[in-house]
DNA sequence: ACTTGATCATGG
DNA sequence: CCATGATCAAGT
């Protein structure tokens, strides 16, 4: 329905907006139907807000905001504050892997700028009355972007070695490998320990809450911090 | 209580 | 199948 916003400002200045109205009441500006619950629509909020804010790139592997290079990602939270549930990055490539590395890599693309908006996710909150919060625009720091390629850089040695059926969720302290796919049955193109190709379940990198609590928390405080000075 | 592994919808 | 958008729910 929405133009996609020309800078970077013109984005935030929407995000900003937002702040406070219920999923609902977005959802009727428009002439959406808000479900029950996310059982069967996972992605729904995280479609919501697209579609107000404009992003462009559909389901292609680039950030939602093409030519503002900027990735928006809706985040669960809890009422105390804290995210509800792990944040998915992007796939993660098993294989044509040889040369790759995190300066080239498509998850630093996706990471390199994040607009997070935190929306109300408590199960026992009616979707249709969960409210958005205030949005923040972030880039990871210099401390920030060491522990995600060391994280990745890890995970993608296991892939390369061909280790991809000994990867679990448990590896990377920041950044972990899950399942990714409509269920345990999909497969892809992936390499075994000896170099030969295999059929391995599709993976993909997401954040942990540690990361994103980190990332909201450091930005709430330092508001509330400028804010004691008026 | 919390995380890991599984799952759901949609479009190309 | 691959990519996007994620949350559910079993297991520990």
């Amino acid at each position: 329905m929405n133009a996609a916003p020309q800078t970077e400002q013109e984005l935030l200045e929407r995000a900003l907006e937002l702040a406070g109205f219920s999923l609902g009441e977005i959802a009727a500006k428009l002439g959406q139907q808000c479900p029950m619950d996310l059982k069967r629509e996972k992605g729904w909020v995280g479609m919501l807000l697209e579609t107000w804010l404009g992003a462009t790139a559909g389901s292609k592997p680039v950030q939602d905001f093409e030519d503002l290079a900027i990735e928006l990602k809706s985040i669960p939270i809890s009422y105390s504050g804290k995210p509800l549930e792990t944040t998915f990055v992007c796939v993660a490539p098993l294989t044509g892997i040889h040369g790759l590395s995190w300066e080239k890599s498509h998850i630093r693309q996706k990471l390199s700028k994040v607009l997070w908006i935190p929306v109300e996710g408590e199960r026992d909150i009616p979707v249709c009355d969960r409210q958005i919060g205030m949005p923040l625009l972030w880039q990871p720091s210099t401390e920030e972007e060491a522990q995600l390629k060391a994280d990745w850089e890890e995970l993608m040695d296991m892939i390369a070695l061909g280790e991809i059926a000994k990867i679990n969720a448990r590896h990377g302290e920041y950044l972990q490998l899950r399942p990714k796919g409509m269920n345990g049955k999909v497969v892809t193109e992936a390499y075994g320990a000896s170099g030969q190709p295999i059929k391995a379940q599709p993976k993909g990198f997401y954040l942990r809450k540690s990361f994103t609590e980190r990332i909201l928390r450091r930005h709430f405080l330092h508001l509330a911090e400028n804010n004691q000075d008026r």
